[in-house]
DNA sequence: AAGGATGTTGCCTG
DNA sequence: TCAGGCAACATCCT
């Protein structure tokens, strides 16, 4: 469920509720973190960064990653046992099988807005200085590198390199620095394309090349576990060679 | 209807 | 020593 378009989605919906300012009344669930430290506190915002979504406080902040399998409801309860709870005046919010982390401090101090591909601040020429000092790396376990694409999973690993033309062999010293550029730009473009599309329920119905048998010009789809990640890869040899 | 996946961490091994 | 393997998490889709 979650690449970064999808905690785009849990950020929002989590400032619709409107509860900056208002103090946590109980916090419970099977978290290991120390709950104690959240009653009373007041929430200051809702932020994200790549795919971990940010319950900031005024001297720590709660860092919630859904990994594979996390779910959340907000004034409703799933079955399944919470992770954990944080109940507000008129709202609930409730976070199952993630992981939940205590950062200390300002969150300033912990994250650089320029590395999220959603973020307004997305610095697309850091990611070209970032990849260009890894070269003998693959660019399908390049895009999946939080450290240079935060937000990005596999899923936009496997359309980015589909609609710009890139095998996912392709060492990212091997490209044409055009041809990374459009990759980069790409990565950003389409994580918004999935946002949309994500919101209207129409996601897998605009999917080119993830999980299909052909691509649009009716080849065979390749699938590989790839790269140091060994996360599948679905692509089309014949479409996919282009260095230009 | 069993098997695998939109992800990451951390332990174990060689 | 450190990189790779792999389990764990527990749900939903095919």
């Amino acid at each position: 469920m979650p690449e970064g378009p999808s905690i785009i989605i849990l950020r929002e919906l989590a400032q619709e509720l409107k509860l900056e300012g208002k103090k946590v009344i109980s916090a419970e669930g099977n978290t290991k973190i120390d709950l104690e430290r959240l009653k009373g506190q007041k929430l200051v915002a809702f932020k994200s960064w790549g795919k971990h979504f940010l319950i900031c406080f005024q001297d720590f902040t709660i860092r919630i990653h859904l990994l594979m399998f996390g779910s959340y409801r907000f004034n409703e309860r799933k079955d399944s046992p919470v992770r954990l709870r944080l109940s507000f005046k008129g709202a609930e919010l409730n976070f199952y099988t993630c992981s939940v982390k205590l950062l200390e401090g300002n969150i300033e101090d912990h994250y650089n807005w320029g590395g999220d591909i959603m973020s307004d601040e997305w610095d697309a020429k850091a990611a070209a200085k970032k990849l260009k000092s890894i070269p003998d790396t693959l660019v399908c376990d390049a895009l999946l590198d939080q450290d240079i694409f935060a937000g990005v999973g596999n899923i936009i690993k496997n359309e980015v390199l589909y609609r710009v033309a890139v095998d996912p062999h392709s060492k990212v010293g091997d490209l044409p620095p055009a041809k990374t550029k459009q990759l980069i730009k790409e990565a950003q473009q389409y994580s918004f394309d999935f946002l949309k599309w994500k919101k209207e329920n129409t996601l897998k119905s605009h999917w080119l090349i993830h999980t299909k048998k052909k691509c649009p010009e009716e080849h065979t789809v390749h699938k590989a576990y790839l790269g140091n990640t060994k996360r599948r890869s679905f692509f089309s040899t014949k479409c996919q060679n282009l260095y230009e």
